[in-house]
RNA sequence: CGGGACGUAGCUCAGCCUGGUAGAGCGCCGGCUUUGGGAGCCGGAUGUCGCAGGUUCGAAUCCUGUCGUCCCGACCA
């Protein structure tokens, strides 16, 4: 007869997943949908982890020898002929512009107007206008490697959108880099897929799996893809960052040569890779829970709030102060090397309420600090990897000097219960009836979470990983890095194969 | 882009079948009470019923079109 819990988050990750993760975005104040079709509007909550993300991938990009650059968003579209793969895997989804001012009708209704002598499409990607560049760019051997990164937003006109995993418009980073030889711009590629995966590593509290793309999941245009891979909390595969070694694709289609030593003239090898506000779904997906958002401190936009409890005017005053001074005492605080980020919540909302605002935001700590913690000198602290119900009193200076310390707490619990999570539900199979199973649902009607990440032999056979994509909406996430088992037999086609890959279903 | 569902107050939704000019709960504003916890009572504000046409004396309700959202599929970071 037990009663289910109030959980802030209706419906829970169980009873509707999809839904849930709508909610959470929206009880964090995340982001919401915008009046444009498949876009939206990144709200402060939100855009603070994504700045957060930025401003750490950003040092780390600049302590391995890359540049910040910009470029322009419309491309010439004979710049996207180019590539022909790379044309054929992002024409279906270009913005086009095709005239340049608007004029008013008779009816007063403005029409486009000035069509451009040669169409501009808006960049789903870079590579063909960053080449050009590139070009020009190039001339000796002296001259690379060229490391390049941009922070921009791209347009991809998706059919379907979800909110910051699939948005028509979205912000990211790409890199694109020079090489004078294969082995160095794939040992950029490398360098970059490891960078990506210790970064959502330490930083995100998501464990990953890195590895290579097969053939049919490739970046188009690029020899080799590689990414990271995440599982999230309904066990599908989130792909979370690509690193691609282009070879010579793009500089034979730009013309990117330059002049070795000896004075001949070769074409250059080139890399790009990237990370987008996916993340932040990445984020929400590993570590919301049914009360709302839980952020990973190392990329909260504020570590604790304190909340003044004032239940007698006679006293209220005095524990505004006593807060702000705490406040200022917090912010004297370093966690992970930088201030400790703190907020004050005076406004006047009832406490119980302001307490349950911050929950679904998923702040990490909550101090609320009431007249009886005056007198006593302490506070009373919650943890969001905790129970909200799960709040403790500790004197005020336990708090400040282990402050520090439970952040790193949390930020660790939140990797550790992610990676139990995933091992939980990742198992290696051996035959095809029990991956058959594995995928399906027990009970097809309810949208049931099942499956997870499946180890299984693959012989590089496409045929095989097509039909298990339409059979079963499951696809070969990576070849992964670190392969595990021996070498075995596929157990789709029974040919040979020279390790496990990863299966799972995706976003 | 195909299949399905749905657009009514900030949010969740009722009303539509059987046309007669708009409702609830939560939230918001004000007052009182309460106060270590997502409060209670009283009062109040808020809607060209997604948009555009059509049928009708009269449309949230019926018809057509259109835009958008969500789910499933194809595609994709």
């Amino acid at each position: 007869m037990s009663k289910k819990a109030k959980t802030a988050i209706n419906p829970t990750r169980s009873e509707d997943y999809p839904e849930w993760y709508q909610q959470v975005i929206r009880a964090a104040d995340l982001a919401e949908v915008s009046p444009v079709r498949g876009c939206m509007v990144i709200k402060p909550w939100g855009y603070a982890l994504w700045e957060n993300i930025q401003s750490e991938l950003d040092a780390r990009f600049k302590a391995t020898g890359h540049k910040n650059a910009y470029f322009p968003l419309f491309i010439p579209l004979r710049f996207m002929q180019r590539e022909a793969e790379h044309v054929e895997g992002f024409a279906k989804e270009c913005a086009v512009v095709t005239h340049s001012r608007l004029e008013a009708g008779e009816d007063g209704q403005l029409t486009p107007a000035g069509p451009l002598e040669e169409p501009l499409i808006v960049r789903p990607t870079s590579e063909t206008i960053i080449g050009e560049l590139f070009a020009k760019w190039v001339q000796s051997y002296r001259d690379l490697p060229l490391l390049i990164n941009q922070w921009a937003n791209v347009v991809r006109w998706e059919m379907r959108t979800r909110l910051f995993l699939r948005t028509a418009e979205f912000l990211w980073q790409e890199g694109h880099t020079v090489h004078a030889s294969s082995e160095e711009a794939m040992e950029e590629t490398r360098l970059i897929l490891d960078l990506y995966a210790d970064f959502a590593e330490s930083y995100m509290a998501m464990p990953v799996i890195k590895g290579e793309k097969t053939e049919g999941e490739r970046f188009p245009g690029a020899l080799n893809t590689y990414s990271i891979e995440a599982m999230m909390q309904d066990r599908k595969a989130l792909q979370a960052g690509t690193s691609h070694f282009l070879g010579q694709n793009f500089s034979k289609a730009s013309n990117i040569q330059y002049l070795d030593k000896e004075g001949q003239k070769l074409h250059a090898w080139t890399t790009s890779w990237g990370v987008s506000t996916r993340l932040v779904g990445g984020l929400i997906m590993s570590h919301a829970d049914d009360n709302g958002m839980v952020c990973p401190p190392r990329l909260a936009p504020a570590h604790v709030v304190i909340l003044p409890v004032t239940p007698k005017e006679e006293t209220r005053n005095q524990v505004l102060e006593h807060c702000d001074k705490l406040a200022r005492e917090i912010r004297d605080l370093t966690f992970d090397g930088k201030p400790i980020r703190v907020e004050f919540d005076d406004r006047d909302l009832r406490g119980g309420e302001k307490m349950w605002q911050w929950v679904k935001k998923g702040i990490p700590l909550t101090v609320e600090v009431g007249p009886r913690d005056l007198e006593s000198d302490s506070v009373f602290v919650g943890r969001r990897d905790n129970g909200p119900q799960e709040r403790k009193g500790m004197p005020r200076t336990e708090f400040i000097n282990s402050m520090s310390s439970v952040l790193q707490e949390i930020q660790d619990n939140l990797h550790q219960r992610a990676k139990d999570f995933r091992e939980a539900n990742t198992c290696s199979i051996d035959n095809k009836e029990d991956f058959y199973d594995f995928f399906t649902p027990k009970d097809k009607d309810t949208n049931e979470i099942h499956g997870g990440f499946a180890k299984a032999h693959w012989a590089h056979d496409t045929e095989a990983e097509d039909r298990l994509q339409k059979d079963l909406k499951v696809s070969i996430r990576c070849i992964p890095e670190e392969r595990t088992g021996e070498p075995g037999t596929c157990p789709f086609t029974g040919k040979p194969s020279e390790g496990q890959v990863v299966f799972a279903k995706a976003y």
